[in-house]
DNA sequence: CTCGGAGTGTATGGCGCCATACAGTTGGGT
DNA sequence: ACCCAACTGTATGGCGCCATACACTCCGAG
């Protein structure tokens, strides 16, 4: 056991606040917290509104093309999907061609919602965008992917 | 029902893969894979190891402070706790001063497992930062500290 | 035509975290 | 001296996503 006072060894810099790992573990969180907010009346969380904008400017579509765009697994895009399609915002709609897929398409309803998630989804990006130049956000999105780009190819 | 050649909307940004929200979400998912792939062999996943290497470095740690110092819940570090109990790397000891709260503590294994872990980490990072200056880094820290101040303070 | 590899959606179980509610403890104001 | 707000750890239930395994369908090579 050793002094206390003892300064930052490598090992310490593991967890703190300015670390770039966990930073970017809050700031995931931090932001999926702010839509589920600014969603709330909508009554949309961060993933739901993805898929709504996605099926409203990219038609119908696949659930695994869904999936590709919201950067998740096909089961995950199976559920939100299911959850959609319950409160009547989406229909699943069989492809006559291919009788694997369901051609996912907006209803009435979800068509309306998108309408008004758009505003506010402008709005919410707007909040979060504060004292960030259109450069910084560029910039930030560089970064990321660069970020994400070592992860994905790290191997143990 | 559109042209499915219709130019991009903003509404079709949302999801986009070259959406910033997206890409931090993305960020965080891959890292916390990347370390859950580097420190198999410790066993060890990503917040484990940041509790692991905040009670190496700032000694006994109450489960709150731990949880501060991880930017998780106080629930979230009591099971953490839990599971490096039970495997022996940790011990909980009774604050004779203040009967509510645990000193949590390395035992012997988990200060050899902490040695290990140190160099690894290291590795692991480096990894994750190729094609990263320095100042890139410190740069996409103030970035995502930026963010997450905007996310925070947001209120629907 | 057949057969096997590849793709699509689904079921199941797991993970890491949160929010909420709770009982025990502390410490200060009156 | 007492009481109550504040704080500690814990239990419970929920969420969003993953990995795996599965049945079904497609399609191209032989």
């Amino acid at each position: 056991m050793r002094s206390a006072a003892e300064p930052r060894s490598s090992v310490a810099a593991y967890g703190d606040a300015d670390q770039l790992e966990a930073l970017v573990v809050v700031a995931a969180r931090e932001l999926r917290s702010a839509f589920d907010r600014g969603l709330v009346e909508l009554d949309l969380n961060m993933s739901e509104a993805g898929a709504l904008a996605n099926l409203a400017a990219h038609g119908p579509l696949t659930q695994t093309d869904l999936a590709r765009r919201l950067h998740i697994g096909r089961a995950s895009a199976g559920t939100l999907v299911d959850a959609l399609q319950a409160r009547g915002i989406v229909r699943r709609v069989a492809d006559p061609e291919d009788r694997r897929v369901w051609r996912v398409t907006l209803s009435v309803d979800g068509a309306r919602m998108a309408a008004r998630f758009d505003h506010r989804h402008t709005e919410i990006r707007n909040a979060l965008h504060l004292g960030m130049s259109g450069r910084d956000r560029k910039l930030l999105a560089e970064l990321l992917r660069q970020l994400i780009d070592n992860a994905t190819r790290f191997e143990g």
